[in-house]
DNA sequence: TATGAATGAGGCTTCATTCAT
DNA sequence: TATGAATGAAGCCTCATTCAT
């Protein structure tokens, strides 16, 4: 059985913020101080959407949460949908180049599961707040911002199934399942678990989650490797 | 392999309203005309929810879809949310009472779990709109509908524990995953397969569903079984 | 000292409708069963006027109090208000009436106006809802209805002016205040001393409201007299 | 007789605000240019609620009588009905403080409620749009606003009776009519002919209104004095 | 007479966003 | 940068009244 490896969690740095507007040109260049308010905002954002949700929230609670002036908000960001799109594609962004990194690894598929599944465990342990909201306000909110960043949601679904897809060539893995589906698959099991955490419906504490990491990949893993029977 | 099995899909008629109330008392007694229009509200609730979305969608949308004023929605329900309710409670009381039929079954665990997965499955096939509106307004609609209902959602999930945790007993399935993981997992797989129908992630076609039916078990299944070599 | 009269209260019967729309001409042929549904529906009002207020009421709810159909209330009464005007005109016909009859007996202005000011009081001991719905609906709201039956109030004014003005041309009452003057002042005190009781302001007993029309008659009378010293 | 006093009249400025919430701490801390743009909204709701009555009238009449914004109203106000919560209070508390004051004084009780009568009496004189508002609206409107604020105009009530008290205590007044009961009808005497001027029942001149004073005391006084022939 | 389904105008309130300072 | 006053569009719901049966 696999043993439990690091999760190569990082928090989401402001600087990540470049990746969305390119390395050249950032519209504008702020000082280290606006930087820093900027953060200020997007962390009280996150813990505003937690408590209360996007829709029911104020802008001004925000602002509030923040201990900034109402208007300060639309000085660093556009809208309200800006932050709450600035905090998903921040840590989604993270977790897709983490999935890339795996991916290129020289591993057996389904230790790059593992990993795949640990940080994103690890992710909701560090900040549930910040998982709380990318999941319930942006990827399962199919009808609001789950549409609008489902381009980006598939990209995290195709790197997974590129990772099973070599796990198929390699033998790792059986080929009657699809690797998209599988992908659909691993990834919904993760989502679920969080869901269930998020909403109180199975327990989490330190244990469930380190349980949780082999759980997922043993329960899709297994219906998909190929079994000596077969 | 398993063989398709008969879904035994239900459309949720007038009458199955009786099930809340109980079979003789429903809480005011409406002429046939009058069960008529509400269900014609209710249908046309349906395409204008998944249309435009609940929270986008303005009460007179459904009016004008269903071609009655714009009261006469506020004669028969409360307010737009108890409308929404309707449509989840209506369909997901079915659903439970689906899964209660399968649990009480003698049938292999893996067999009760194919039924209900072919029940989902097809009821996306026979209402697409409806099923959209349920997982998208109220399954996924964590931060809204989804936490008023959480206690029905819950109620389907534990049911579908149950069937796993028999399966445990009797030796079908293993034991060192839990039944509530399981089932988490199970149903969990199956929503993200319709949500990639829905916003098309995956193709949807005949074909595709009668597949999935067998991949979403055989994927989880997969894992749960004991395998020869443990 | 003017010993307790007899106030002459009279219910208001169905028949006095006629009053309004004059002797000759009602607008339809009402049965006998008919006249009696009106009247149902009109104590209904009543009931449902003093206990939820003219405006917060529902017409459903004045037929739900009646034990009739909704559509029935439109059978009898062209709308919301007129059923308000009808309960208002039934009574305030009846006031304005014993007024006049007290103007044209032929007694000290004092002992005229303590019969009035015992009608109303009597009034409201044997109805209590009915004089509250007319006070607080009608003949203290001065933004709706009070504007409305305006004329009629003024009505009962200038009927007590006249008597006030008898008793100033007798010498019973001083001239130095004007007659219209002092029946605004009684009338108001009277009224004053209603919606005392109505909210609970002053206690309602039996004693209190008979302490009460002597009290309004010498408070205002003591003033108006004339007296030994001037 | 009694001679023409100054009555004091005060108009509600801004500061006048500060009396509810103690003299250092209003509840908000308002910017001058802010305080002014309440005040124009409190005195646009007065003259519309004059013109149209606070139930007709809509908000959106109030903003373009006050040449603002719609929404401002609610930026300064929670609701239509604060406003005239607002409007109320802060003309009662006056009304209040100054039969306190009157109260207090080493005067005849007499005096002290013509010092009353004339200082409501030039209150209408000032501004007559806000005496109307604040007895068509609330005082008399017994079922709404009445309702809300009848602790507070109950405090004038027993303020008056308290003179009334003192003055049957120093032998000015006959003690066999109660305090509370003259209270009652001194007001109501009052509020009578104000409800005349502002319905033009009577005729409302500078004349009037000064003789409207002396009626109102010499009618109740009169018959509150003991007299030399009992 | 009697029923209650059907109609639809009307208004308060919310709150994201803009803008003057 | 920072503030918070100012803007105004948008929509749910109520409920008196009408009408078909």
């Amino acid at each position: 059985m696999s043993e439990a490896k690091p999760s190569g969690y990082r928090r989401p740095e402001a600087e990540s913020r470049s990746q969305d507007a390119g390395p050249e040109a950032p519209r504008r260049t702020l000082s280290k101080a606006a930087i820093d308010k900027r953060r200020i905002i997007l962390d009280a954002a996150v813990r505003v959407f937690a408590r209360q949700g996007f829709r029911t929230c104020r802008v001004s609670d925000i602002a509030d949460e923040a201990g900034v002036a109402y208007g300060l908000v639309y000085h660093y960001f556009t809208s309200k949908d800006e932050i709450l799109d600035t905090l998903f594609l921040e840590r989604w962004n993270i977790l897709i180049a983490t999935i890339a990194e795996q991916d290129s690894r020289a591993l057996p598929a389904r230790d790059k599961l593992y990993a795949i599944a640990a940080f994103i465990v690890d992710s909701y342990a560090h900040d549930p707040d910040l998982m709380q909201v990318i999941i319930v306000e942006v990827t399962r909110a199919a009808n609001t911002f789950g549409r609008t960043h489902l381009g980006k949601i598939r990209e995290a679904y195709a790197q997974i199934a590129e990772i099973v897809r070599k796990g198929q060539a390699s033998g790792e893995f059986r080929s009657d399942i699809t690797a998209e589906f599988a992908a659909l698959t691993f990834y919904g099991a993760i989502e679920q678990v969080l869901t269930g955490w998020i909403f109180s419906l199975v327990p989490a504490g330190d244990d469930e989650r380190e349980q949780a990491k082999w759980l997922i990949v043993e329960t899709v893993c297994g219906g998909l490797e190929p079994r000596a029977s077969d």
